[in-house]
DNA sequence: CGGTATCCAGTCCGATACTG
DNA sequence: CAGTATCGGACTGGATACCG
């Protein structure tokens, strides 16, 4: 047995306060959603920004960063109507660690396909 | 209608290399066991630490890792057998992406639960 | 335009049992 | 200890239709 004392490593209690967060903010649209968000955009303009994602998955992802308070919903007082989606001060704060962890996905996209091709291969 | 000339937004085409990784990394799990990995770990012991993964889940979820090039897996000549899981360096240089995410999410805690009260009282 | 409602197929996930 | 195999239910996501 390794010396019990010198075990010091983090552990993910099911009460920490940061999974209930990580379930609902780290997910792949909703990093997408507020990357494209530099600016106030409406509900369309979004989705034409997201290929691939469906009007009800993109509803359903605006509505839980509005919930968590990333974004916020303005409905414009058009004919018809338009809806307008932008940061808050708390979901702006957040695009700064998104932005590293996005960096880091360009940076390492070559190395990675590389190490899943190695992987594929031996396997 | 905007000027179109001043959208320079980002738009996130189906092609752009950084999705299908978003898509392998950035989930709760992965996050978890990577923080987890300060330092080669067994298996149960990444078990332990992160309350409520399943033996199913975690080990899908370390063979994407692995796959990814995220960690990397060493059988021990013990007897019984133990597996070894540790950080490669391309892994190592994705902890502090997480790592700034992860600071994020413990600031912000108490925030984004005010939020969420709100906007479920409203509604 | 910006949704909601409904249906349905595919996927995920936990529980359980078994193995070298 | 560190898995694999299997099964059934929950959840997710896509397609489609319809609405204010």
């Amino acid at each position: 047995m390794a010396t019990p004392g010198t075990d010091t490593g983090i552990v993910y209690r099911a009460d920490c306060p940061s999974r209930p967060i990580l379930d609902q903010i780290a997910d792949k649209w909703s990093m997408m959603i507020m990357a494209v968000l530099d600016r106030p955009r409406r509900f369309n303009d979004i989705k034409r920004r997201l290929e691939g994602v469906t009007q009800r998955v993109l509803t359903q992802t605006l509505r839980r960063l509005e919930r968590n308070g990333m974004i916020e919903r303005r409905v414009l007082p058009t004919s018809p109507v338009g809806v307008e989606y932008s940061l808050t001060s708390l979901g702006e704060s957040l695009r700064e660690p998104f932005g590293h962890l996005y960096d880091w996905t360009t940076a390492h996209a070559d190395e990675i396909q590389k190490c899943q091709q190695g992987y594929d291969e031996r396997s």
